[in-house]
Formats: C-alpha cells, structure tokens, sequence
RNA sequence: CGGGGCUUAGCGCAGUGGUAGCGCAUCUGUUUUGGGAGCAGAGGGUCGUGAGUUCGAAUCCCACAGCCCCGACCA
C-alpha cells in the first residue's frame, strides 16, 4: 500500500474528547472516526488490524473443534420470551418494530439465536459436544460508551456456545476453551493479562472467567493475591477481612442530631467505621425495599446482593424507604417492616460485635449491637424468609486472602475476553433437548465464551505504546514493514524504494511505503504514530553507500545498516523471526 | 438517571452587542530535506438547533439537541 493513496491521514492535535491513549492514538494515525457516541467507523489501518485479530481467532477457535456459523443481528421478541429476557433485560437492548409493528430487538448477545440453530441441528447425544462460534456485531445500548474501541454501542464479538451431555463433558470443554483463550491472547501480542473468576450476570450458570489485560486505564477492579494463585474481579472477590469479636455489651439509644454518614457517627462516637454498622439500600421492580448491612467500613458490591436475592436491583426511591419504615442516615436492622422489605446482612456484621447502628428514629442511633442477639434471634419463621445472610462487602487491597491469608493487592484491568458455565439456563427455559442413549430427552448443558474483537486493538495499545504512538505487535499490525523515503526526488532513491517495495509484495510480505514528499521528521512521526512494528529506511544518503537502514520500532536494538544487494532476504528473514516470536506449538 | 464541562473551517482553538479570526491540515507556486520546515498565494464556516430581546446577536435570555468526563449502570 502506498501511504499516499491510504484513506485516514493522522493528524498532529490530539482530538479534545480522547482521554485513553489508545483513543488518541487510533484517533490521531487515522485508524478510526467517531460517528456517535459508542459508534465508531474502522479506516483501513484499523480494518486490516482487527482482521488479523479475527483470523487468529478463526485458527484457535477452530483448534478446540469450533464451528464457524453466522447468527443474524436482527431478532425477534418471541425468540427472546422464550428465554424470558426480552422482559429481563432492561434499556442495554436496542429494540424496535418493524413495518408490521412487530416488536424486533438488535442482538446483544445470541445465546437465543445459537439455541434456536440447537433445538432442530443438535438433538442426538451422538452429535455432542458441539460448539458452534461466530464472529458478528453486537449492540448494547449502553449507558455511558467511553474510551474510543473500549465501550461501544455497536462492536465486534467473538462469541462460541457449546453443547454439552453432561456437566462433565462442559467442564472439560471449558479448560479446553481456556486453554485456547491463553493461546488466543498471547499469538495477539497480549503479554499482561490474567484469567479471574467473575460474576454471571444476567447469563445465569454457576461459575466464569474473565480474561482480564492489566493496565491502569483498565475499567475493572482486580482483587489478587501475591502469594497463592487467588484472583478475582472486585464484583466476586471475598475476603474474611480482619473482625473482632469481644464481650458483648448492652444494647443502648444514643442521640446523634445531623448525622448522616458513618464517618460522622465514628467521629461523634470516637469510634473507629469499622465498629459501626452501614446500610445500602436498593429496591426492585416490585416497589419492595432492599437494605443491605455491611461493616460500616466496607462497600456493599451490588452484584453480590443481585446474587443473593436473585432480584435485578435499581436505586431506591424515597417513598419505599419510608414504607419499609426505614429513616435515611439512621437506618439499622431493628424495627423494620419486613413485609416492605428484604434485609441482608453480610458477613462482617455477623462477625463483629458491640456495632453501632441506626436506630430507624431521625437522629437516633444504637450502639453494642450484636447481630445474633439482637435482630436474627428475635425473628418468627415468617420473617427469617425476608431476611438473608451471606457474602456482600468488596474486597480490598490490604484485606486478607481468602484462601492464605495474605494481604490483597487491587489492580485494574479492561476485560478482553471472558468463558462462562451456562449450564440448562437456556436450554431449559427454550425447550431444547436431546435424546440420550436410552433414547430420554435431555436438555443440553452450554458453556459460551467471549472475545471482543473490537477492544482487544485498544487493549493491546494500552499496554504496548510509548510517547510517540503504538508499538503494535507483528500479528495484530496493519502491515508488517513500514518503508520511509526520505527525499525520493534525489537520485535514483524513489526507485529503488519502488523496486524494493514490489519485491517485498511478491515475496508476500505486507508492505506500506510512504512515497509522499514530506521532511524526514514528518515521515517519522507518522510511522510512529502508526506503529508498524519493522521500518525500512531509504535515503540517497546511505544509497550511495549501496545502503538502506532498518529498525525496530521499540527501538530494541540500535538501527542497523543493511547492503542494499540483502535487503530482501533480509527483510524476509526479519519479518518471519518477528512472526516467531508470538507462535504457539 | 444524577453532577460537571463543551459545541465557531477537516482538526485544535480565539473571539462579552456592530455581521468571523489564528495555528495545523488542504490546493498552487517556490525554496528546502535524517525527527512534525520557510516564503508567496488560494479555497473552505446557515458560529449545534429552535424561539426570543435588540436598529443590529457567535456574543444577552429561554428551550432543546449532540458530545465528553465523574458517578450510577454494564456478558
């Protein structure tokens, strides 16, 4: 390619909405162009790159026996019923009616779609395992895009199902679909990711993985452990934390006028937050009120509380916390309404003693609070329904480890990719069976897992750049050599830039050459800012020493003087070592 | 959905009531050439939209929209 006939010039101001560098970067080389919010067109440096991204996928998901199939974008509401989240899902799901009024949504996700292809391919247990993958735009209409590629309306999944006879057979497959993610990231050029166990969201199943790529600008909070192998997305991260138990005291009213906050009430009680006692409320569709109870130093993650209730969670609203009897800033266990509300409490609070609390009075608060005796012990039958105990608070870094006890540490991390159990979530509720060898119906056991095709070239800039713009591995980059001719009109310099550049073609090596006549340092800046990982430099210079220069654009080794006569073995030799170095056998 | 900010040429910005400017980019010519050059010239804007105030609005008032950031939210 010729960089003077390239669509998508790279520009030297740094676009005002870009905050991540890799937003800058694939802004300012000309990779890609806004088009709304979370809506992005991809230029051809951008094309050519996610290509190579989605054909190293292609090989690996085709390694582990993957399908490629192709599921449509548009959907129906009766496919989505079926499943019951065309109701489940709230405002993330594009929805529409097409010319009939019929209600149609954008998929943003196919489990839906893969069943429906299940339900009439796959339904003799001979046929499984089978997984069945495909590589399609998604939408999500989120609630804030943000990052450039990172959060997007519309974007390019990766996402495979697989079916299974038995929870067996899936958790092997699973390792497996590990296994090939791992292989999956590093041919990308990925070198600082991890795999954590997350949360399952709306896709129900009992356990999943996210791949994480470990970067500051990362959106996700990370819990690990230094000593053993614990890792997990804050959302699922448990700890023990540090409790203390002690003598339990007597239960008694304290007036606090004004405070509202737990670090007004450890102030005004001289107390540490840690001795007090903190509600968060939520409530759910149903207008029923949901207070959680954490330690008053720890956070509630809602995630954990959706889990718990199995309830989809939105902020409350004023006149269900006043129905449920209970009073903002001074809310505690004792003396709700527990037929308006379900109650929560987490560990630590279980854990702890002589807590001070809100006395459900304004202005009122309870101190030497002992959760066993003085709320769980008092309950009938009836009201133990409403209320629940479990794991709740996020762990941080400092907290202990809960598998050895070792301090915590946080990171942040984008998400690249993620493997989820689904098990007879959809399989169950769409009616999709097959006949085992005593010819029974089984419904199928899934596992689906994820790649964003679309994040992982921002990702992997995240990580790999420095100053003037990406250090693009070879794999995932536009082209594999970058050529500059640096004053072209000069002798036979362009020419023999030409030549080289046609040789290179025919060797099958990707070539770009920028025949443009612009200064040295122009030419420079932009082949930075493109990052193509391998450069060739022509100039009349060292052409009339029979001489042309090569680099690495990471600067590895100092730039090195090549005969003119080798310069295509050379090239050739260079370009396939670089190959190398991310190969997998 | 809350809080904040922004919207003027392709990009980055200036312009507090008298009808629009700078830098970069683009085009022409010319001189240059190893880390984002110089000179000369040219083209390019219903100043986000709508409605007001005014003799006159990019500028003042009102409403709306779009975009970005923080939070909420999120396979």
């Amino acid at each position: 390619m010729l960089l003077s006939k390239l669509v998508g010039r790279t520009v030297k101001e740094t676009p005002r909405d870009a905050e991540l560098v890799s937003h800058k970067f694939l802004l300012r080389g000309g990779f890609i162009r806004q088009y709304s919010a979370g809506v992005y067109g991809l230029l051809p440096l951008a094309q050519r790159s996610i290509a190579k991204i989605e054909s190293i996928c292609r090989d690996e998901m085709n390694r582990v026996e993957g399908q490629e199939v192709k599921m449509p974008c548009l959907g129906t509401k009766e496919l989505w019923d079926e499943s019951g989240r065309y109701s489940a899902i709230g405002k993330d799901m594009f929805r529409l009616v097409d010319r009939n009024e019929k209600p149609m949504v954008l998929c943003m996700t196919h489990e839906e779609p893969v069943v429906f292809f299940a339900r009439t391919e796959l339904t003799s247990y001979r046929q499984l395992p089978a997984m069945m993958y495909q590589i399609q735009t998604k939408f999500r209409d989120e609630p804030r895009p943000r990052g450039g590629l990172v959060r997007l309306r519309e974007f390019t999944m990766k996402d495979a199902y697989s079916f299974h006879s038995s929870e067996e057979d899936l958790q092997k497959y699973y390792w497996r679909a590990h296994e090939a993610y791992l292989r999956f990231f590093k041919r990308t050029g990925c070198r600082n990711f991890v795999s954590v166990m997350s949360d399952n969201g709306m896709f129900g199943g009992k356990f999943s993985h996210e791949f994480m790529m470990l970067v500051p600008s990362g959106e996700d909070t990370l819990i690990t452990c230094s000593k053993c192998s614990y890792k997990a997305n804050q959302e699922v991260a448990t700890s023990p934390f540090k409790n203390t138990k002690s003598a339990e005291l007597k239960l008694q009213s304290v007036d606090t006028p004004n405070i509202k906050t737990i670090a007004d009430l450890a102030n005004s009680l001289k107390i540490d937050p840690s001795q007090t006692c903190k509600a968060v409320m939520f409530q759910t569709k149903e207008q029923e009120l949901v207070i959680a109870f954490v330690r008053g130093d720890l956070d509630v993650v809602e995630q954990k509380l959706k889990g718990i209730l199995q309830k989809e969670l939105i902020p409350a609203k004023d006149s269900v916390i006043e129905a449920a009897g209970a009073v903002s800033g001074s809310t505690g266990p004792i003396g709700l309404n527990l037929s308006k509300c379900w109650v929560v409490l987490d560990s630590s609070v279980l854990a702890s003693s002589n807590l001070a609390v809100g006395a459900n009075k304004d202005g009122v608060h309870l101190m030497n609070f002992n959760a066993e005796r003085d709320f769980l012990s008092t309950l009938n039958d009836w009201q133990k329904q409403r209320v629940k105990t479990g794991d709740l608070a996020a762990a941080r870094a400092g907290d202990p480890c809960p598998e050895c006890g070792e301090a915590l540490q946080e990171t942040r991390g984008i998400e690249i990719g993620n493997i989820f159990h689904l098990g007879t979530r959809y399989s169950q509720s769409m009616n999709c069976t097959f006949l085992d060898q005593s010819g029974l119906a089984q419904n199928h056991v899934m596992g689906c897992y994820g790649i964003g095709i679309t994040r992982l070239l921002p990702a992997i800039i995240e990580e790999s750049h420095d100053e003037r713009g990406p250090v693009l591995p070879i794999t995932v980059s536009p082209f594999d050599v970058h050529i500059c001719v640096l004053n072209k009109k000069e002798g036979h310099t362009e020419q023999k830039a030409l030549e080289t550049y046609e040789a290179l073609r025919n060797a099958g090596v990707e070539v770009l050459l920028d025949d443009r006549d612009e200064k040295p340092g122009s030419q420079f800046a932009d082949a930075d800012l493109i990052g193509i990982p391998l450069r060739v430099i022509f100039s009349p210079r060292n052409l009339s020493e029979n001489k042309v220069e090569f680099k690495y654009r990471d600067n590895r080794s100092p730039a090195q003087m090549v005969a003119t006569s080798d310069i295509i073995s050379f090239i050739k030799k260079t370009v396939s070592e670089e190959y190398a170095r991310y190969k997998i056998d």
